[in-house]
DNA sequence: GGAAGACATTACGCGCTTGT
DNA sequence: ACAAGCGCGTAATGTCTTCC
């Protein structure tokens, strides 16, 4: 059974990145002669902003997903797909999405076939020391200086900004699910939005895929109100989430109309006979 | 016409400053 | 105290310009 994010995951991920860049650009060297991932909150001296690391650790996450969404994917006929292209969503090969599960085997994708879009923004999340006895892991987020993942607001405003926007690049989107994929718990400040952006259909989930971020056995959040944002803590649980994500064709829609159009808009609609085209026509109508 | 080189754009995550 | 947001270095692409 696959793994959620762990320490040990980190672990990997240092292993496998020394063997392809230098330990330098990996760690913090600091003025006392230590190694660090992060700068941990008792360092006082000077500090240097590491970039070698963002683009290593960013396609090992999104590996990580595609490998965590692999089974459930072929269990439906579907693939897990990394830096997925759809021209007519907004997902060029500039800006591609992270991950998709859909119908096609091979990067380039139409609509029709994406079945759901994940924006993964995960990061290292404890704080670790290369020694030449090998790695020591050093504490959990709350002792180093660095915010990781979605705590971090510009981290959550790229998500929620790359989200719309797909919505507004056309209607062809409306049916795929978009969650947000990390590994950290979210900041007091955005758990109302978080709720208002699933009620608005925006983006259907924060999902955090580190079962315990904090050691001690001190707990963070594992959900909001709405279930905008949730911890999950178990494969099963994500297996589970999965399910109910894709089990109902589901629709966004958003307009900006008076009551007058809106009113004629349903009044049209009605007359529809069934259910479904009721909501089909309405859907149709408030496009224009 | 096609290769090489220059330049531009986008994304990644994080230290830091600014603003409330 | 803490969220917002700027700017950084790197990597991967895409596009434009130059030269043979």
């Amino acid at each position: 059974m696959p793994e959620l994010w762990t320490k040990d995951k980190e672990f990997e991920f240092f292993e496998i990145s020394s063997n392809l860049v230098t330990i330098q650009q990996l760690f913090y060297y600091g003025e006392d002669f230590r190694y660090y991932a992060y700068w941990p909150k008792s360092y006082k001296g000077g500090k240097s902003t590491l970039q070698s690391r963002n683009a290593l650790i960013g396609n090992f996450t999104e590996k990580f997903v595609v490998d965590l969404l692999q089974d459930f994917a072929k269990s439906r006929n579907l693939y897990a797909i990394q830096g997925a292209i759809c021209d007519q969503i907004g997902l060029t090969s500039k800006s591609p999405a992270d991950v998709v599960l859909c119908r096609e085997n091979k990067t380039e994708q139409r609509i029709e076939d994406i079945i759901a879009i994940f924006e993964v923004k995960m990061s290292i999340v404890w704080n670790w020391e290369y020694t030449t006895n090998g790695l020591k892991c050093l504490g959990d987020f709350k002792t180093h200086q660095g915010n990781p993942g979605l705590l971090r607001s510009d981290s959550m405003l790229k998500a929620i900004g790359k989200s719309i926007n797909i919505r507004v690049s056309g209607y062809g989107a409306s049916h795929i699910p978009i969650v947000i994929l990390g590994n950290t718990p979210i900041t007091e400040y955005y758990t109302e939005k978080v709720d208002h952006l699933l009620i608005a259909g925006i983006i259907q989930g924060f999902w955090s895929l580190n079962t315990k971020p904090l050691d001690d056995n001190i707990e963070t959040l594992k959900q909001t109100d709405k279930k905008g944002f949730v911890r999950i803590d178990s494969y099963c649980e994500f297996l589970d989430m999965l399910d109910k994500l894709l089990i109902e064709k589901q629709n966004f829609f958003s307009a900006m109309k008076t009551k007058n159009q809106l009113g004629k808009i349903i009044e049209i609609a009605s007359q529809e006979r069934s259910l479904e085209s009721k909501a089909e026509k309405f859907l149709e109508l408030i496009k224009v």
